[in-house]
DNA sequence: CTGAATTCTGGACATCGTGTCTATATTTGT
DNA sequence: ACAAATATAGACACGATGTCCAGAATTCAG
């Protein structure tokens, strides 16, 4: 029952067009207004599409066309974490840091709604917290490389502040930070986040 | 007109009242059922009013509701620490960490509708972004006094860094921190962020 | 304590956005 | 070219919102 790939149909190109056209117009209606007076005709006018259209394709109202919108690109950037290996790290190893950075320049106006609009609020907490889980992983690594058993900060308060802290950079950098390119940006987070994990495990200075 | 103080009469107690049961009502259903399917009807039953007399009150809907409520509780906290003076403070005093996690503390349930609920958005983000702003002045004096003209990071950079990594694991431990007490997430806090801004001005170790 | 002012109440009402449905037109896959 | 899937426009019921009003209840001022 539908498990070859062969089975699993390719949708029709109607539907990509439809849903992609309704993201974008979403995603523009947003920065324009703000998400919470967007009516569905709102979106299917700037969209071009009949109000009906939409109920064709999602059920859950606004927020499941935003979900799906900001997931697709969100996805990209927990597969680029992912793929960077947990061995092969090296004490400056970037963070994902430089990652989330490009990733974020490269989608500037998705990310702008992710992190600013309350409606996205979920999305972007639930993006913090897998960043957060990373952090972690790859926290206990480096500690068992260096031979130290219990930090003086518990690991998960470690993430958790780290992937705090780059996200509100990443927040602050996307609306007024035109200034820094992105590798200088990812350079300063790199630093602080350094110390403040030596300080955590409780290692003195570089 | 109406300058005068006497002028300003005092609202009636029944406003007072009634406003603080809506309140009430409403904080308990959001921490109960979310808030986005929350009707009016629903916080008047729950405060047991009229649902006429919510408009008696505000024309803004739940978001003002919310907007009020949670405001009374911010500006408590903005003003601790505005008292704080930004003169007679040595490299170790407090920031303000310490007084964060005690007023967290202090009103947990309508920290966690702050910083968990999306409605709340706008209000936690301008709260973050107050927090970075005295940090960013406090921090201009830090540097007078140390001789230091020009540090390796950006100030705002480093205001934003340590207000969103405080929020971060403030609302971590709010979640799932009944562990560790207000005093020693304030110290691990406080030994992180003095190492990140060391390693931001760019001064060694301890 | 008493009267006047304010507020609360419960019901009726118009309005608006939502979601569903149907018949028809259009586009796509094969 | 034909069948299947999708888009369209309009009609419809529904629920929540916000307003209004007349009367009851509470509070304030004297």
């Amino acid at each position: 029952m539908d498990i070859s790939p062969e089975t699993a149909r390719r949708p029709d190109r109607r539907r990509e067009r439809t849903q992609r056209q309704l993201g974008d117009a979403l995603i523009a209606l947003i920065l324009e207004r703000g998400y919470d007076d967007i009516r569905i005709e709102d979106i299917t006018d700037r969209a071009n599409l009949g109000r009906a259209t939409f109920y064709l394709h999602f059920h859950g109202g606004k927020d499941e066309l935003l979900l799906l919108t900001l997931q697709r690109v969100i996805d990209e950037l927990v597969d680029q974490i992912q793929a960077m290996p947990l061995s092969q790290i090296g004490i400056e190893s970037p963070f994902p840091s430089q990652i989330a950075f490009e990733h974020a320049a490269k989608h500037r106006d998705l990310y702008r709604v992710l992190l600013r609009s309350h409606s996205a609020h979920r999305l972007s907490a639930r993006l913090r917290e897998h960043i957060a889980l990373r952090i972690e992983q790859r926290f206990a690594d480096r500690l068992a490389a260096v031979g130290i058993e219990m930090p003086l900060v518990p690991a998960p308060i470690i993430a958790h502040y780290l992937s705090s802290a780059l996200f509100g950079v990443l927040e602050w950098w996307l609306e007024r930070g035109d200034l820094y390119d992105v590798d200088t940006m990812a350079a300063m987070v790199r630093q602080m986040h350094m110390a403040a994990i030596m300080a955590a495990i409780g290692v003195e200075g570089t």
